[in-house]
RNA sequence: GCCUGGGUGGCGAAAUUGGCAGACGCGCCAGACUCAAAAUCUGGUAUGGGCAACCAUGUGAGAGUUCGAGUCUCUCCCCAGGCACCA
């Protein structure tokens, strides 16, 4: 008789197993490093609780981490909290909760989520960044990369968020908005702290090409956003000052006719003062959308100040205009404008009438395409009206022309790039504090060592947006650790993309006994799989490739990068759009597994779709699973309660063999699904054929066997019932201790294959041949068969293509 | 405009090296069981024709390479994501 399928009790069985065994637990002293393997998960903001797209996420990561370890690997699969953040600010806020008790309190019903999904998680290497133990290293590192140089606090422009009240970085504004407030951002000039992540562009950019493991995607994402331009600094002297421009294109340095300034750039601002007009204007400039899309259709505009430049090769004099195009944030902030050759600088040309000259000419003739009445040519060709230079290539007169400035004096081969400093303070309370204090006799001063961790007062009253921390003497005062005097702290905190940039390498050292790491952190990195969503392609991943070279500079770790393979999970969508609190109903995955199991979530979310892709959720989905999984119940004490003698070898039936055979060819296949392809879908469908084959048979030897692979390749898909099965065909080992097995190759050989039959190319039909057959063999089959036979009589066989156990195709003439 | 993916039944998808397109599911249809329903089981299910065996058509569109193309090449269309006044 077999028992109901009851998934509520077959998982707390396997979950209680699983914790007395202390199944997860990896000693840190375990084996030699190269058997072991990191699967890691970005770490979730524990926002209250879990919504299906993590249930996606930490399952795949779930099934490489039971996988790898079926396969004899040691592996550490750790999960934490990304805990700082703006929301436990806004829930204080809202609802008169300090974020810190907000924050613990969803952290509980978390992990108990988590728990209940049957995750794999070592939760003795659980780390929360709000805690002052973890939140400590990075104060040490960031004063560390203080005296370094890498860090420094600067005066500049930044992005205000007027809703969040903070400033925010560059990679955090999209379209000219607040990525999480969705606010205008305005640019405001404020003392901020930067990572000196312009040190790394190079390598940052350049590893790129040597980590085939990372989505094509995002490299690209990362290359566009590192943006490097290899091209020549020229200065323009102007009466006493020089103004200075960058240029890729310094072949067209003779067809300047004009200097074009950022509203930004200091001259402008010096100019303003006498000029009325030009304050206007550059207020003007401050107020317009910097969406770039909207930038890069905005009407060029400008005003032209009361200077003049030099062309530093003809001596020629050229105006000088403040330009709404011109970006402070790229090059130099100032460009030479050549309107023959680029079509910004041409359109401001015809708008303010500046001469526009021809100096490069196409290299074919092609008269429709160089027509300088109509638009800028902007393709490379040959050098005209440039004096010695003329004739030259533009490749070659680049490198000529620059080499003429070098020697001059009046310009250099540089590098510039769209990435800038990362800018890491935050005006905001609910981050890590940084480690600083200012004194009014010694100035800027960092934290003496010994006093760390600055810690975060836990226990504040909100009044508005801005943060209590002000508001509070007992944080703010101090004595100068120099002088002695009264000092104040600095009250910004760090943007949360810090703890998140290394706490994958907390995770491997869980209780280091040096400021951040262990060295022995070093036998688990890189991670050799990082799962997580897509929406990360530039912050974190950007950030955390920059601290782990940042780390390994500083002696820390000892590879190059964070993340060996970088496997993003496509969305989990209801009525196409992106599934959250808010739009996810129905689909509330603490509703889905205490009326289905955790199983069926499980196997519903792997079954849909490969990871990589985005699918739309559906309930049936659920539904269909846990009806396979009753299927797979009531066949396993079928095969539990049979009585089986086994077989002779050569006593098997043909059917048993064959069902042998899919046994094998079914564990191959989830291997190779499972471990190279990460593709996981597809091993469920494999799963799901031999089950109907198992099915077909009557208890014997063959499908106690075909049933236990059915089992071990079902089992990091959905642990819980493969667990409780296993043990039910009277197993002593568990299932997740039981080893990927190997199955004996069978003795027994094919008496016949099935091979497809073509006549002209067309599919006719299929023959069964031995497995050695030749050509003459099997042309002579499938004469023999009925529709083959038919349509071969239609003509002259002339050729013959025969690749044997693929295709047969005859050719008549 | 540039870059990166992608386009296959009513739906999710499979086809990994060029070799029987649509496996495996979902949904739907029919049947069995039942007083009935649910659940379960059996069969069917790309489109058109045919009682059927089969035949024709079919992987966004068009061309090409090949004995043979969802898969390779070229041109184009559409969708998603990224970048974009970057000098």
């Amino acid at each position: 008789m077999t028992p109901a399928y009851l998934p509520i009790e077959v998982e707390h069985e396997a979950q209680a197993y699983w914790k007395s065994n202390g199944s997860y637990r990896v000693d840190p002293e375990g084996d030699a490093p190269e058997n072991h393997f990191y699967c890691l998960e970005m770490f979730p903001y524990p926002s209250g609780s879990l919504h299906m797209g993590h249930v996606r996420t930490y399952t795949v990561g779930d099934v490489i981490a039971r996988y790898q370890r079926l396969k004899g690997k040691t592996v550490i699969q750790p999960m934490g909290w990304d805990a700082f953040g703006l929301p436990a600010e806004n829930a204080a806020i809202e609802r008169n909760i300090p974020p810190a008790r907000w924050t613990a309190q969803n952290i509980e019903n978390m992990r108990s989520q988590f728990q209940r999904l049957g995750f794999a998680f070592d939760w003795g290497r659980e780390v929360t960044t709000c805690d002052p133990e973890y939140y400590k290293g990075e104060q040490w590192f960031f004063l560390r990369m203080y005296e370094k140089g890498l860090v420094y606090r600067k005066n500049s422009m930044v992005n205000w968020d007027p809703v969040e009240q903070t400033v925010l970085a560059n990679e955090q504004v999209e379209n000219g908005r607040g990525w999480r407030s969705g606010a205008k951002i305005q640019r405001r000039e404020m003392p901020q702290w930067f990572f000196r992540i312009t040190d790394y562009a190079d390598e940052l950019l350049d590893e790129l090409d040597a980590m085939p493991d990372w989505p094509e995607q995002i490299k690209t994402m990362q290359r566009n956003w590192i943006n490097r331009s290899e091209g020549v600094e020229i200065d323009f002297a102007l009466g006493d000052d020089t103004v200075t421009v960058f240029t890729t294109r310094a072949d067209t340095l003779f067809g300047a006719t004009y200097l074009a300034l950022s509203p930004e750039h200091p001259l402008v601002a010096r100019e303003a003062q006498q000029s009325k007009e030009l304050q206007r204007f550059v207020r003007a400039c401050q107020r317009m959308s910097l969406a770039e899309a909207d930038m890069a259709r905005q009407e060029k505009l400008g005003v032209r100040l009361d200077l003049a430049a030099t062309h530093p090769l003809t001596g020629e004099s050229l105006p000088v205009y403040a330009a709404n195009f011109v970006l402070m944030e790229y090059g130099s902030g100032a460009v030479m404008s050549v309107p023959g050759h680029d079509q910004r600088d041409w359109e401001f040309a015809k708008k303010y009438d500046l001469p526009i000259r021809q100096v490069i000419a196409p290299d074919e003739a092609s008269a429709g395409s160089c027509d300088l009445a109509q638009s800028a040519f902007s393709d490379y060709g040959h050098l005209v009206n440039s004096g010695a230079f003329d004739g030259l290539t533009s490749t070659s007169a680049i490198a000529k022309i620059a080499e003429t400035l070098e020697a001059e004096g009046k310009g250099r081969v540089v590098t510039v790039y769209r990435l800038r400093d990362w800018l890491v303070s935050r005006q905001r309370y609910w981050g890590c504090p940084i480690p600083m204090i200012q004194c009014s006799e010694c100035g800027i001063l960092p934290v003496p060592e010994s006093d760390l961790p600055v810690v975060l007062p836990t226990q504040v009253e909100f009044r508005g947006v801005q943060s209590p921390l002000g508001d509070m003497p007992e944080f703010l005062n101090l004595a100068c650790p120099k002088c002695g005097g009264k000092a104040r702290r600095e009250t910004d905190t760090f943007d949360t993309f810090f703890e998140s940039s290394w706490y994958y390498a907390r995770f491997a050292s869980p209780a280091p006994k040096a400021p951040l790491i262990d060295p022995q952190a070093n036998s688990w990195l890189p991670v050799d799989v990082y799962v997580g969503g897509i929406e990360h392609a530039i912050l974190h991943l950007l950030y955390a490739r920059f601290f782990h070279k940042m780390m390994r500079d500083s002696g820390l770790v000892d590879s190059n990068e964070p993340f060996k393979h970088l496997l993003l999970i496509g969305m989990v969508l209801k009525d196409g759009k992106k599934m959250s609190k808010s739009s996810g109903r129905g689909a509330d995955p603490e509703k889905l597994y205490t009326r289905f199991g955790a199983d069926a979530v499980r196997l519903a979310t792997i079954f849909a779709a490969p990871p990589t892709q985005s699918f739309e959720w559906r309930e049936e989905s659920v539904e269909g699973a846990l009806r396979y999984l009753r299927r797979l119940w009531s066949l396993g004490w079928r095969e539990a309660e049979a009585e089986i003698t086994p077989s002779e070898p050569g006593e098997a039936s043909e059917s048993e063999l064959e069902l042998r055979r899919l046994a094998r060819e079914s564990l191959n296949k989830a291997d190779d699904d499972f471990g190279r392809r990460l593709h996981f879908n597809t091993v469920v469908s494999t799963a799901m054929m031999l089950t109907n084959a198992i099915s077909e048979q009557a208890p014997s030897a063959a499908t106690r066997e075909a049933y236990e692979v059915l089992l071990l390749i079902l089992s990091p898909i959905v642990p819980h019932i493969t667990h409780f099965l296993w043990l039910t065909l009277g197993k002593s080992e568990a299932i997740i201790d039981s080893g990927w097995p190997e199955l004996a190759p069978l003795a027994e050989g094919r008496k016949s294959v099935q091979l497809g039959v073509q006549v002209n190319g067309k599919f006719r039909g299929v023959i069964e041949l031995p497995p050695d057959a030749d050509q003459l063999q099997a042309v002579d089959t499938a004469r023999e068969h009925d529709n083959i036979g038919k349509f071969l009589a239609a003509g002259e066989l002339r050729k013959v293509i025969y690749v044997p156990e693929r295709i047969l195709n005859l050719i008549l003439s």
